[in-house]
DNA sequence: CGCGTATATGCCCATCAAGGCATATACTTG
DNA sequence: CAAGTATATGCCTTGATGGGCATATACGCG
């Protein structure tokens, strides 16, 4: 069984939990909007039920699946302190820029500070 | 070149990661810290540095490799829209226990409603 | 310049994952 | 019960990955 990670590490898988954010939905819908064939979709599906990250309603021949957010908690864990410092560095860019406000800017995006020598 | 997504599936990645995030560390540093061999290690910050996760400073024979958080953002924008559902949920769950707080629970965890016959 | 240390790289192998295709399964309806 | 629809599963091929091991490369020092 994979983890919440390397469930994840997959764009397909993705884009399927970015549909289902949107609600529940079939396998056949998933699959047309994809553009993916039904196995290829069913399988997915599974990789994300066995982690969790789906499950089923039955409905007729059709299978509802529905988001379930909660192990990504994992990975949003994981991904906290990082957060602490790439924001850190927004905010001493941000810093940087106002103390720098004056200056007349060299392009209409705020370029980086000037390469320091390494 | 892999995605972040991709890079931070491998579990040895992310403890290299956790490791950089105290601060810039020398590959056999690393390596004795991970108890990997040097050449995985190695392997690994290659993968890093080209998935820009890492860059790396010279000090004589040794190369210290230090973090750049930045493309963590990618999979931070990714989460975001996840992050409110599940605390919608977690919340919606919490409001639910104060609610019923005065209920001698049937058990240590809430149990789901009484299965609907579909 | 030769040696030791620190690191990168190349080759090999085993594993695995993703998708294509065919087929099995399950449910509904006539 | 037969046929159709919706989905799951099995087999196969292909490509990629991680790690072990040996070796190449780079740097500093005596």
């Amino acid at each position: 069984m994979l983890s919440a990670f390397e469930v994840v590490a997959e764009p397909n898988r993705r884009r399927i939990l970015d549909v289902l954010r949107e609600g529940r939905c079939p396998v056949g819908e998933l699959s047309h909007r994809l553009g993916l064939t039904q196995p290829t979709v069913s399988k997915h599906l599974r990789v994300l039920k066995d982690a969790r990250l789906v499950d089923v309603e039955q409905d007729a021949q059709r299978r509802l699946y529905r988001l379930r957010p909660e192990p990504l908690v994992e990975l949003d864990a994981w991904l906290a302190p990082y957060r602490e410092l790439w924001s850190q560095r927004l905010d001493a860019l941000e810093r940087h820029l106002t103390t720098m406000a004056d200056d007349p800017p060299a392009s209409a995006r705020p370029s980086p500070p000037p390469r320091r020598k390494r």
